[in-house]
DNA sequence: CATGAATGAGAGTTCATTCAT
DNA sequence: GATGAATGAACTCTCATTCAT
């Protein structure tokens, strides 16, 4: 649906057109976000955006296919560099990628777990589906690979595993993001090494139980 | 902000028009809910609801609240018909519990979660943080009782330990109202022995760890 | 489509929608029209108009039937009025009604004439056709009537002398909405005498053929 | 207002520019016609149009023209080709002409009749009279030719006659490209041989009256 | 107290027109 | 001379909110 009139746009300018628009949908979702309000922000003439997008159902299917990849590019990228490790490390390391992809990113990341509860809008099912489900597979391979090792139970159900290692990492992430999610104000890490804590004693409960 | 000409009118009327606005903001988000499509519905004038509840915040509000008191409730009758349990056939009582509560009510969980995600609108941050504290408390405190029943491990946070349980609980009760996220369609139990089976396998994680 | 609103409303402020409205149509056409403009010159509000007729197709609905009421209804009135009057006589009648009718309401003939031609629009094709073969089968009648009282030629195919009378007439009755439509500046008749001189020798070729 | 940049363009490119744009003001009407749909089907830079004709009612002014243009071209060839044919044959064959013409360009003659009746745009006044005022002296020309060879009643008012045959002759060439215009189903000739039929019966009344 | 007509700001969207390339 | 990106006014339509009845 993006027309190539975006794509041929300086970086620079489609930059700030995804950060503006990814802003107003992190922050009033699908039908909060006003078209008005974000070319007010980019000081560009609305038609530029129904232009490049078609209509406001454009322009969001972009803001979160570029939210998608983004996340997928850091999940992959942490695959790759922890090839050589233990399940348990494996996990610790991904966790804390994701720590520094919502403080890189805050928004994309908000728009993402939006728009996986929104129902109202125009996600395509498989749009929906697909990150959690790209998410599940990947703990599952990660997971499987572990089980062969011998690094974890060989009882184990890999898929709910994987279900419950996905759940609770998500919402570890979510409180980084939206501050009252949080229960405990001690469990926020504000600092880093705080944050490097309560990702080893999660990482813990999953490995060991409670 | 709820009036008491609302507070005044007959129980079946006030049910009423709770539950179409719950559906209505459960269905659509708050920007997206229409006090049009309410009061159509329902068949009362629009001045009514403007009446009852001063704006549509108003009526938010109360029906947020009014969900929040219903989960809470959920978890206090579970709480009191446990005592005498383990904590893990205590959670998966719970978590059982939910599963009736999401079957039931599906529309008021849809508000709570839906709502959760909202940070532009009108939850006044405590009526935002009140619900997942009240539930990270009310996990704390069982968990505290097994510890000194010597149910659990003696190093263990507490905290911590019910931020993750909390996680994996949330999480899974979503998978029942909102399909599309879950990740594995088997992992979804669509009848009762194969939810049970489910929540059994959930529960054995959190014991034993992976 | 038209609310009880609008049918209750005082006459006066419902023939002053109505007329606005029709003159808005029959100068721009359904495509141009423009709500805006029609509520600038009512000085009502503009989600007014949208609650009385739903949407632009639906005033202009309105607009539309009421054009064709009024039209079939001072075709009923001549037929009624003029019932003892051999065909030519009529004949006469009606042109002369109509040169009144569209004296007298200008825009309801434009309306008329204009949404025939207009194949853009919202009228449903029994809309299209309605006035025209209305008119139709009223000449036709009118005819029968005639050839029953051998005041026209045993041989005459009624329906063909319908549709040249028909449209004789017509072309007539628009050169007076329509000045340009006028070829010669003195066919169109100015003043009431030589309108009369006109009907006649138009009724005269249609009498004797030229 | 047209630029020579147009009328230097190879003739192929103009013809597809004018049939493309015809289609679309055909269709659609002045203000319904896009400029935009036109450069897409026509796949050249919307600037192309407005350097060739200034702006929106210079493209229509244009089309309109070559509309008015071919008109008056068939008009003639008929004259001259029935310069020895009595009155009614030459009726005959204009009405044929025309059947042939309307079939063969009937968004040409869609433009002609649909802007007959548009006031609140450009046609200056000349081009809106231009063409009936053609026909009408066209057709004055040709009853003086026949008053003279005394084929017709030296009686007649030949203005009025001219007016009468007009509109019935336009009449029925609208009712070819604007079906729902036909008042009965039998009167619209869909073959050659009822069309021509039909043509006889109308200039059999026209000469003899009813 | 209930009613629902009136309001007008603001939504998404289209489009003729301009102008730098 | 051709291009098409940018523009912003104008469009239809929705909706929370007000207030006279």
């Amino acid at each position: 649906m993006t027309n190539n009139t975006f794509l041929n746009l300086p970086d620079e300018k489609k930059e700030k057109i995804i950060a503006v628009s990814t802003n107003e949908f992190a922050a009033k979702g699908y039908r909060g976000a006003s078209i008005n309000s974000i070319v007010k922000k980019l000081k560009i003439a609305k038609g530029s955006i129904f232009s490049y997008f078609g209509d406001k159902e454009g322009l969001f299917l972009h803001i979160f296919k570029f939210a998608v990849e983004k996340v997928k590019d850091y999940l992959r990228d942490v695959r790759e560099n922890t090839k050589d490790q233990n399940i348990f490390e494996r996990l610790k390391k991904i966790l804390q990628a994701g720590v520094d992809f919502t403080d890189r990113h805050p928004n994309i990341y908000r728009v993402y777990i939006r728009m996986l509860l929104n129902s109202d809008i125009p996600l395509r099912e498989d749009m929906q589906k697909s990150i959690r489900e790209y998410a599940h597979e990947f703990l599952c391979e990660l997971l499987y690979d572990a089980k062969e090792k011998n690094e974890i139970r060989k009882d184990l159900d890999i898929k709910i595993a994987a279900f419950t290692i996905e759940a609770v990492m998500d919402r570890f992430l979510q409180t980084r993001i939206l501050p009252f999610l949080d229960p405990g104000a001690d469990i926020y890490g504000a600092d880093r090494k705080k944050c490097e804590e309560l990702i080893d004693q999660i990482i813990s409960i999953l490995k060991k139980g409670i």
